[in-house]
DNA sequence: AATAAAGTTAAACAGTTGTTTCAAACGGTG
DNA sequence: CACCGTTTGAAACAACTGTTTAACTTTATT
């Protein structure tokens, strides 16, 4: 019976580096993150990590709950790769929204190509199945509930949350359309002009300005008329 | 031969209503748009066209490249579902931008909910295949060029190019946002906020706010310290 | 060492997929 | 009407899918 074993859910939960639990997991990630749900297959999965076939179902019970535990697995795993900044005692809100945004940035496009567990994560943001719930409430509204909180320190508390949550959608806003649609938006500018201005770095410090002279912190990026 | 249906690429181009080809592409976008190229059936779409199965090869020779014409079909009917507003001569790029942005949402968000038309050229700008390199160039590009040419007269000429794609790119971030990851900004915010705050008319106002404010064309969001 | 449980394997299962076949039906032209 | 290329139809094809079976090896416990 599959039953048996999903009430174990695998037997060792240590991430051992011989541990087929945690390689079928990984292996699947990857498969997932690239192909989708439908069309990346168990035995390709299976080949990457190098398990019989029946393993899925031995470990998982079937293919959906071996996605369920990818999509949990991709965003724990993202979450120590890059921990959200801690800021000391009285820093300024200011230096704490550039810190964010730039942290957030890194995570969604990583330091070179971005990582399998973004966009694992992404699929699930953009199709939403029934791994989203989770991925929302254990890593994205963490997130978006410390942006909001900086931007009410940036504001002095003039703002009511729902202003407030609406402006950090225009900063999340910002950053996604380079995670998301990065493909197109390398075919709409120059290649040299990507490495100039569009990489993390320069990324975080526009976007930042950008948010800044909108809210009135700092000098608007084109003189007045 | 599949070779020779090929060449002829459908019989009569015509787009009468009980044209089979015309039933085909209609059936493919929906059916793609919904389930994505590979969970999407040929006898799905085939069911939902009220042909035979052989109709495909018939028409497109195979799926993929019902696919790709599929993308194209949409494409073609998005833009003259939703064109771009013409503006009489002098009008002040402030209203320029503004009617941008709301036309943008509007074709983004739709009226009521989004068309297949849009989620299926969502997907190609999400995971590209053969067929965004046409997308971009045919739907994508004119549109950006536009919001450009708005910018460069709203900032007097004082931005380069490539400065202005980057405040182009923030101004579409803003928007994308709520057509890619709408599922996921519905469980950020309450569901009356998103009524009041977050439709399309209101958005179209805010985010032309945020973005006149950034650029020094209206006063910040926030007063000053 | 004997027994039972856990883990792994190759093989097969039933169902679905994209694609093809070939004969029947259609629609205009001589 | 007979002829023709064009269009449609039901059925079959081979390949691949997720899943299961049952025999096998390993590991732990008594």
């Amino acid at each position: 019976m599959a039953s048996i074993s999903i009430q174990k859910a695998g037997p060792i939960p240590s991430e051992g580096q011989d541990d087929p639990r945690g390689r079928i997991l990984s292996a699947a990630g990857r498969e997932f993150a690239e192909k989708g749900f439908e069309a990346a297959t168990i035995r390709d999965i299976c080949t990457l990590a190098t398990v019989n076939v029946a393993a899925v179902n031995y470990y998982f019970g079937d293919k959906h709950r071996l996605y369920i535990e990818s999509v949990r697995h991709a965003h724990e795993e993202r979450s120590q790769q890059v921990p959200l900044p801690e800021w000391a005692e009285g820093t300024q809100p200011v230096k704490k929204l550039r810190d964010f945004v730039g942290n957030m940035l890194q995570r969604m496009l990583g330091f070179d190509h971005p990582p399998w567990q973004v966009r694992l994560m992404l699929r699930e943001i953009l199709h939403p199945t029934d791994a989203c719930r989770e991925l929302v409430e254990d890593y994205i509204r963490p997130h978006f509930t410390v942006l909001c909180s900086i931007l009410d320190e940036l504001t002095d508390g003039e703002m009511s949350p729902a202003e407030l949550r609406r402006i950090g959608l225009s900063v999340v806003g910002q950053c996604f359309l380079y995670r998301a649609a990065g493909d197109v938006v390398d075919m709409l500018i120059p290649p040299n002009e990507k490495k100039n201005l569009h990489n993390p770095v320069e990324l975080a410090d526009y976007i930042t300005s950008f948010c800044l002279a909108a809210l009135g912190k700092q000098a608007p990026l084109s003189v007045e008329v």
